[in-house]
DNA sequence: TTCCGTGCAAAAATTTTGCATCATC
DNA sequence: GATGATGCAAAATTTTTGCACGGAA
């Protein structure tokens, strides 16, 4: 895992690259994605840049994750309830998600799975994991 | 796999076990779902019922689905754009993603893999593979 | 006959878009 | 200075809710 600066650095470099502006509300939004380890919604995201940048716009920040998605420094992520959730963390890893209260972690499995390249007629890319089961939190609220 | 019409009567006993009607909404969304192998979403479900019960509203798709998830006849998902989906495949299967159009197809994998019950403080249920790539109909379009 | 489920319409929530202004390069 | 990004407001889309009626048990 890469450290939050040299993560910064990484982002200054692929929007150079792509040819984008470097703005505070792209930055920032990057930012709260790289501190969350939770994978915040879109609606997450902007209160937490709202701190930063009172007047920033719910727009920009739809905006900022889709080119965020493009240039491959986020992705969308959806496994639990309806809203779309966004992970800055691009390194192989999986998922383990409450199936009470929708919470979803990053975790890392030391078994591999071997995917063909070629698998019903599919080019693979990629694969990844999602453990479905009860968090400690909500288990506590369960015995209560 | 179970038969269609085996499903269908696990569907009546799962109702009357739990005190739903049977109505014949209800029925055709589960009917639906039963019949698509991709995975449908709310919207596309709705048209599908539409032309059983062209009075059928969308409000009741949704209560239904709703209804259908929680006697654990169907199971929302969700991996690609934000849309949920919703799958009536309750056997442990994997699924197969195109990163370009988001189709979603179930497959088998013969490897397993082991999770502890125990993890990260999770009390484990299940677990399940994504694996991204390019369908073939995708492949085509990107050679031309 | 008794409720639960439905349809309809309205409300709420979520996401996208147009356009004038502003800031980065 | 040019171009792309932003904020605001409005529009479009998606999902939920209230209520009266109708149908399954």
């Amino acid at each position: 895992m890469l450290k939050a600066d040299e993560r910064l650095e990484f982002f200054v470099k692929r929007c150079k690259e792509t040819g984008l502006k470097i703005t505070p509300q792209r930055m920032a939004v990057y930012e709260v994605l790289l501190k969350s380890d939770n994978h915040p919604t879109v609606e997450e995201i902007y209160e937490e840049v709202k701190k930063l940048y009172p007047y920033v716009s719910l727009a920009t920040v739809y905006r900022t994750l889709e080119t965020l998605e493009n240039i491959g420094l986020v992705k969308k992520v959806c496994f639990w309830g309806n809203s779309a959730r966004y992970d800055a963390n691009l390194e192989e890893h999986h998922h383990l998600i409450c199936e009470k209260c929708g919470k979803i972690e990053d975790i890392k499995l030391d078994q591999k799975l071997n995917i063909p390249e070629e698998f019903y007629g599919y080019k693979t890319e990629s694969y990844s994991v999602n453990v479905y089961g009860i968090c400690p939190d909500c288990r506590a609220k369960m015995q209560s």
